[in-house]
DNA sequence: CAAATACTTTACGTTAACGTAAAGGTAAGT
DNA sequence: ACTTACCTTTACGTTAACGTAAAGTATTTG
């Protein structure tokens, strides 16, 4: 019952949802269906955040696809990632924080 | 004297001359002419610098376009810019770092 | 039951940043 | 004079990441 329509997704993360289909087009999501409906599960739903998440840091969807596949099979080491991913996150606010104050400066 | 041709820039940054010819187009470089040849004084180089280390950080033409004719009109603050996109360029390097070790994590 | 909503697929359009010919001018070496 | 090496302009092609109709289905609401 935790589950999500496109527009439900779309508008918690604020894309659209010919974005969310693009991504399934590019095998990055399989959602399930209901007739012909798709249906996002909360699995779905994370996957579509790390996603956003990749892209907030410069990664290809492709990049991306990679990455996330690799997250399913061993299901090794994801604490790691994680941590990684949220350490770049963060390096990443800071770089965004520092191009601000140049066009400040400027 | 000082001067320089379209190939030599391509081949000291590692760039073809297309691309060269592309951010003339876009307005971002504008070297004299001998003839119907481009020549590139020290100051256009220093531009293209500007442009490349603009795309290292992942800038758009038309950002770096904006940020450049800026280090022209009052000349202020130049030495001030420098040295923040020099932060910003080492903080680049320490992120794309962190890209590669979970590369190597992968 | 009709209108409004939300969902679907198909498919052409768009922007950025060049790539890649094509066709030709110029200058140096042999 | 011929080839080689650079240079030029013009212009269509390419990739990524969607945007934007168009046309139809299905469900909800007044």
């Amino acid at each position: 019952m935790a589950d999500y329509s496109i527009s439900q997704l779309s508008k918690e993360f604020g894309i659209t949802t010919r974005t969310i289909r693009h991504y399934e087009d590019l095998g990055l999501l399989a959602p399930a269906r209901r007739g012909q409906t798709r249906v996002y599960s909360p699995a779905d739903r994370i996957r579509l955040k790390l996603i956003l998440r990749g892209k907030r840091l410069g990664l290809s969807l492709d990049d991306s696809r990679e990455i996330i596949d690799m997250y399913e099979p061993g299901k090794t080491n994801v604490d790691q990632l994680r941590k990684l991913i949220n350490a770049i996150q963060s390096q990443r606010n800071k770089f965004n924080q520092q191009l601000d104050d140049i066009s400040k400066l400027l």
